[in-house]
DNA sequence: CGACTCTCCTGGGTGC
DNA sequence: TGCACCCAGGAGAGTC
């Protein structure tokens, strides 16, 4: 699932192969895809046909290509579960779950959202601002250099609720979602369910060491890939998934103490944790 | 406003 | 083999 790791490097293969370039063709073919642009896919559509990407940003797990032009508009994504943007040769026919393409005025390599169980989205917005409107809600996420870490330890604390639930909520920190939290957190030696009041400043600390460690390995290894779910632009996966410690290893030893990794369940879904280095709180909250 | 639940979606896996 | 179910989960809408 593509979290900060994922979209970054997404972001990346962006400036490589779609930044410069002058969109000829804008094609939606599903609309659910632009569900999020009211005017519905035509205008959609129209709003970035002959228009330039000039540069491709992110915040947590949302991206943003601005487009050049009359209007100062960006073209914003968010990959949801299994959204990719991918390059393509524009004369092999488009795979089954290719929700939009975007062809160049250069003939070259066009660029396809593809994305099987449709959670994922994009839309034009206007960029009036540094961030687009849209998602001027969530918060930075912990590599930005505009991260404040005594912030975020006073906002945590203040909270009434799960340290996972907390760090899972993007108007706190982005771009952290099951799969980081748990890594985390384990990393950190708390438990999913501990009450955010309670944290300690040092505990908080750890967790932030935590974090952006997580965070930024699986980057350098160009993400967590369990399957062909998430993939660069090239199509390629990366390569973290071998390094996770708890996410997906229900009964696996513990790669720290050996005790068989649990899971939980949480909010409908998993929390994946080490029974011994991550003891239950005393006061659960989730 | 804060805390929390529900909902959207597809396809691979599982149990009967 | 077929079919009903379950599960993965980001984030916004809705409820209390």
């Amino acid at each position: 699932m593509p979290e900060l790791p994922e979209v970054e490097v997404v972001r990346a293969g962006l400036v490589r192969y779609a930044v410069g370039r002058t969109i000829e063709r804008a094609d939606v073919l599903h609309p659910r895809a632009v569900r999020r642009h009211v005017a519905g896919p035509d205008d959609f559509a129209a709003r970035l046909t002959g228009r330039q990407f000039t540069a491709a940003r992110r915040r947590g797990k949302y991206l943003w290509l601005p487009v050049g032009g009359d209007a100062a508009d960006a073209l914003l994504a968010h990959l949801g579960m299994s959204g990719q943007l991918v390059i393509g040769d524009p004369g092999c026919p488009l795979s089954g779950h290719v929700r939009a393409r975007f062809t160049f005025a250069d003939f070259g390599p066009d660029l396809r959202f593809v994305d099987q169980r449709t959670f994922g989205h994009l839309c034009v917005v206007p960029m009036g601002a540094e961030v687009p409107e849209p998602i001027a809600h969530i918060a930075p996420d912990p590599l930005e250099t505009s991260f404040d870490p005594a912030a975020f330890a006073a906002a945590l604390r203040r909270r009434h609720t799960g340290i996972k639930r907390a760090l899972l909520d993007q108007s706190l920190v982005s771009g952290i979602g099951n799969i980081y939290a748990d890594e985390a957190l384990w990393r950190a030696r708390l438990h999913w369910a501990r009450p955010t009041e309670t944290l300690r400043r040092s505990e908080v600390e750890r967790l932030l060491i935590a974090a952006r460690g997580v965070l930024a390995e699986a980057l350098v290894a160009g993400g967590t890939s369990f399957d062909a779910m998430y993939v660069n632009v090239n199509g390629e996966s990366g390569y973290f998934g071998r390094s996770l410690a708890v996410y997906g290893r229900t009964a696996l030893p513990c790669p720290r103490c050996g005790e068989r990794v649990r899971r939980d369940a949480f909010m409908n879904r998993s929390a994946y944790s080490c029974p011994h280095c991550q003891p239950r709180p005393r006061h659960a909250r989730w």
